[in-house]
DNA sequence: GTGAAAGCGCTAACAC
DNA sequence: GTGTTAGCGCTTTCAC
């Protein structure tokens, strides 16, 4: 029963009145008898009139939109991340449009799709830029919000969170264990929260004069950190710990040193990740992990956001959110009581720019 | 450096053209004189001019995006979809909207919503509709297109997998390795996809004189899954197999039987899932369960809402694809070879209605 | 091949 | 309050 567009102009037709009539009956904020609204509303359910949001941004200049661009949902901290965020722009009237970032470079392809679209704000979901895309981005005045990854330009605003100090808690933690062997499965080569982590990591190790004995990459996904895993361990003698860049890792990890390598975690090997994804607290795995706080980190961002949109603060921030460890059954027990390790590792940095 | 939006007008002024020329000059297939097009296009790339898509949409009456609402992204099962699905539109071209139903029931507003943003079509992931409200969305001519819930209403496509053989199975199997204290763990009651596992469960247990020792809610979901385990389960002759409407709340059932009953798995209990989603096949669960086609249920979901979008089929249809065991290690070893379980357990099914 | 002109369906002044 | 009018930024005839 497919019936061509209704338009406002046959409601008011239909109704007896002028079209521009039916348009503010249609908006909760106008003046209109409430009469006249009534016949309207009327007409309108009779016709199966919908107002077309299309034309009306064209003519507001607000397409009430957002656009997130995600980079792969296997992870469930995104996914976890992108429903919330979804959520919230949609309580809030806002539309959202995703996108994921193409494997080959496309990346331009994207963002330019998403300025055509008119789109009010972006939210980037660990998507890696470089400050000559960041600046072009900027350079159209849409507000940009990065979480997760950290872009080398004043002119976007981020959200993230303590990298450094989780990947420095984590070092110095597997070496108060008593570790001595303790290795590093890396994450995406040269996202920045790889290259915070790993750079953390090693001086946590190294003011407490470890070296880090063995790294591999594993992507931040599970099959690859299960190869990554095989190569670590595939020696005489093996690490005893292992810090996984974030939890996905860390789990393909455990699951690899169990099952293929009948070592027991944590007896034979600590391990620890990053992010606290629901997964981690599951009896199976028990992860002791750098907790981030991704509802704080969503709420941060889409308020971040919607303040620049409204113009409420037109400069741009970079929000860094401390990270909390998470002491679970992953990594070997603690000789002292390790009271001092559940506190946040660093305090929250906020920095206003220009 | 916000600038103030660069129109089609400006470009054309500045290249010393009509404007209507920049907007050929602008799509793929225009007669335009190559002179022409580079005169306009380096005109528009000195003011930074990007075509306005919603002005576009509005003339051509083509919105080119697509809406997906889903219920929630816990269960990977749909992340993976939509991630799938999200590519696959934007490959052809399309934009995706992302709408999450919300908990309240305001169905009507989303698809009120939905229907103002005149997109070409709408996927639903798991949304159970009612036969009026499936009515009511047939009736705006859109296509929809239902993935994993039956919808008691031919004008709208579904694509589904077949839920009762794999329930059957599920009951049939089961009981074939010895057990007799059987259980089910239910998902969203009323839901289609639990109706249906469950009365195929409930048949293939009767169809060998076994009738189901215990059911509890699980709601799909992990948390509600392990409640409902420890209900079933803190009974003095607890039940020695069981069978969960899908994988994420059979994931939480092992958990909670491991770690807080001590049970082993598949030795004290056998678990059956259904969906194996990735995480059925880590060792850490190795789940055995019915395999639904994900790949193919978006492939077909998504073709059928585009040959709807381009009246190539005009029909709408409802696909069944069938489910396959997949024989892991949370059932016990089965005595006799179990070859024949391999194979799917149902035929695809395909009407098209109207 | 190009420009002028006519809208797409709506909102927002502006008079009355 | 209500109708009239003028566009939003673009695509698409239609003459030339």
């Amino acid at each position: 029963m497919k019936r061509k567009s209704v338009t406002s102009r046959d409601v008011a037709k239909l109704a007896g009145v002028s079209q521009s009539a039916v348009s503010r009956s249609f908006s909760a904020d106008a003046k209109v008898a409430e009469k006249t609204r009534k016949k309207v509303l009327e007409a309108a359910r009779q016709l199966g009139y919908r107002p077309n949001s299309i034309a009306r941004s064209l003519i507001t200049r607000s397409s009430r939109t957002i656009a997130v661009v995600a980079y792969s949902l296997e992870n469930p901290f995104y996914s976890v991340m992108l429903e919330k965020a979804s959520r919230y722009f949609q309580q809030q009237g806002y539309h959202l449009q995703l996108f994921f970032a193409p494997s080959d470079n496309g990346f331009a392809t994207v963002i330019d799709d998403i300025i055509r679209s008119q789109v009010e704000g972006v939210l980037m979901l660990a998507i890696t830029m470089d400050s000559a895309q960041a600046e072009e981005v900027a350079d159209f005045g849409i507000p940009f919000v990065v979480i997760n990854r950290t872009v080398n330009f004043d002119g976007i605003s981020q959200v993230g969170s303590d990298n450094y100090s989780g990947g420095y808690w984590a070092g110095h933690y597997l070496s108060s264990l008593g570790h001595r062997r303790i290795a590093y499965l890396a994450g995406l080569p040269d996202s920045s929260t790889d290259l915070q982590r790993q750079a953390g990591f090693l001086k946590g190790l190294a003011d407490v004069g470890v070296d880090c004995y063995a790294m591999e990459v594993g992507n931040y996904c599970y099959a690859d950190a299960c190869h990554a895993t095989r190569r670590l361990f595939a020696n005489s003698t093996p690490p005893d710990a292992l810090f996984c860049a974030n939890d996905l890792m860390a789990i393909a990890a455990i699951d690899t040193l169990r099952h293929e390598f009948g070592l027991a975690v944590p007896d034979d090997v600590s391990v620890i990740g990053f992010d606290d994804i629901p997964m981690a607290d599951w009896p199976s795995h028990s992860l002791t992990t750098l907790k981030q706080p991704v509802e704080l980190m969503v709420l941060k961002a889409t308020e971040l956001l919607m303040a620049q949109i409204n113009q409420i603060d037109i400069n741009t921030e970079h929000i860094m959110l401390p990270v909390t460890p998470m002491l679970r059954n992953s990594t070997r027990r603690s000789a002292r009581h390790p009271k001092e390790n559940l506190e946040e590792v660093s305090d929250t940095h906020h920095s206003s720019v220009r």
